[in-house]
DNA sequence: AAAATAATGGAATAAAAATTCCATAGCATG
DNA sequence: CATGCTATGGAATTTTTATTCCATTATTTT
């Protein structure tokens, strides 16, 4: 066993590696020439695995983990999951300590809202379901009259949602429940509704997409997961999960999604157009 | 055990999640909704770390697993450990794959959003001016009433900072123009007022504020430059520069600014409260 | 309200995986 | 070519992890 302290970090097994990999046996070689070849696959294999990989026998690899400087298999391969790991901080963790801190300055809340922000896109990036995205922008784009909802905190998402398209001369209304009237006249067959939730969902706004989904209408659905009520009216889920900083949440995600979907639209509808 | 065959894809897993959990049980909904947002942990954990996670016993993990189509939770990690090499291409990467769609398709767009975003909110980081954020927040905190106004593209904004002062049970208007109604009757004097306004400025803002100054309010602005016409009304600025997609901008770091803003006033007025 | 059915928690068991150990094979050295 | 040292393979052991089972608790139905 090697007397090294063991790397905490890719960049530093790589040089151990690298370091190390000249003086080896042959069988311990073979492992370090797989290894670099197949990082990737060391957090989600077994010592088994690996070792048919490497060619060589489940107790050589065992050695090879040791001269790198871990104890054994587990600490190393321990390693490479909380790297992969480390994209997603522990966000309840984190908040807790800053509340500890007593740190609820606004440059450390407005530090923490950024970083959300950021993590939330980069999964938006990663996680969109691109099939039903450009489902969801050939219905709206083919739609008569595009109705947008969503109350409380999916009210900005679909406001802006309406703004998008009367930038672009698309016809879209926004309820927005001003009034108290009854939305459910304004819908007509073939129309399209886009309902904006989050749980706690809105009833008004599933009823309003209940009501689309029973006249026959398509609906696109932007919500929090993939399960939730929504379901029902077999919608076009587009589901986006932002990473909420305490009760609140940056939108970031939610709202690229939107302007996104929006713009795709009119693009769409221009091509339609020139198609003709 | 659901005679139901195994998904062997991500898209089939999150179908067929979506299309049992709202039929499942409080313990089993808790595993598909931690599942749901916890997709990329699967492969390299432990049913244990796993329903910790979820706040459930490993066997009701188990019987979720099994719910899912799966002989066990082993037969549904091999699925995520196949899958997860593609999975491990860094962000860059994942952002490229979504930009070779073809130019305006919907997936380039959103990568265009996404990385929009991110710029703004590294940009916002490094950029806000923090003395002037604390004293906004200062103004804010000890207002009675805070008027929130900002229309077109800035009233997403004004209209997620007034649900977050709703929220925390801040006094707030959101002054939304519905019904003409005059608006000036409201402001009183020691109010703050809320102005969110980008270029080419809405004159109804620019007015409220120019009101409000004149009545001896304060008013904070959000803007998109220094300049600008509120400059007249002596307004704590807080300017946020963000990234154009063409003609449209996603708003990731100007609402990210604006929660921050909204959150830091709710702390503060709660240390106001329990210092006395 | 009682009975039947479904859900849950937790401990017991089975399976799988990691790790160690040792006998043997290879190799260099005198 | 014998001797000591290192490397290797494979089986035995230990540890970890998955899975099952059943008693208890909720929920639904009659």
């Amino acid at each position: 066993m090697s007397d090294q302290i063991a790397p905490v970090s890719l960049e530093e097994f790589n040089h151990r590696l690298a370091e190390i990999s000249e003086t080896m046996p042959k069988r311990l070689r073979q492992c370090a020439e797989y290894v670099a070849q197949n990082t990737d696959r060391i957090a989600v294999s077994t010592v088994a695995e690996l070792s048919v990989g490497a060619g060589v026998q489940p107790s050589a690899f065992m050695r090879f983990c040791q001269l790198m400087g871990f104890s054994g298999f587990s600490e190393m391969q321990k390693m490479f999951r909380e790297t992969y790991a480390q994209k997603w901080p522990d966000y309840a963790t984190r908040l807790e300590n800053l509340r500890a801190n007593g740190d609820d300055s606004p440059s450390a809340l407005l530090a923490e809202f950024v970083e959300a922000g950021r993590l939330s896109l980069e999964n938006l990036a990663s996680t969109v379901d691109l099939e039903t995205l450009e489902k969801a922008v050939d219905v709206l784009a083919a739609a008569p009259m595009i109705h947008v909802v969503g109350f409380r905190r999916a009210f900005p998402v679909a406001s802006y949602l309406s703004y998008a398209f009367e930038k672009m001369n698309i016809a879209a209304v926004l309820h927005d429940g001003v009034g108290n009237l009854n939305p459910y006249h304004a819908i007509r067959k073939g129309d399209v509704v886009i309902a904006i939730t989050f749980a706690p969902y809105s009833q008004e706004t599933i009823d309003l997409a209940a009501y689309a989904h029973g006249l026959g209408n398509k609906v696109v659905a932007i919500s929090d997961a993939l399960s939730g009520p929504m379901r029902k009216t077999d919608a076009l889920m587009l589901s986006v999960s932002e990473v909420d900083v305490g009760a609140f949440r940056a939108l970031s995600a939610t709202i690229s999604l939107a302007i996104a979907l929006a713009v795709s639209v009119g693009a769409k509808r221009e091509k339609l157009i020139d198609g003709k």
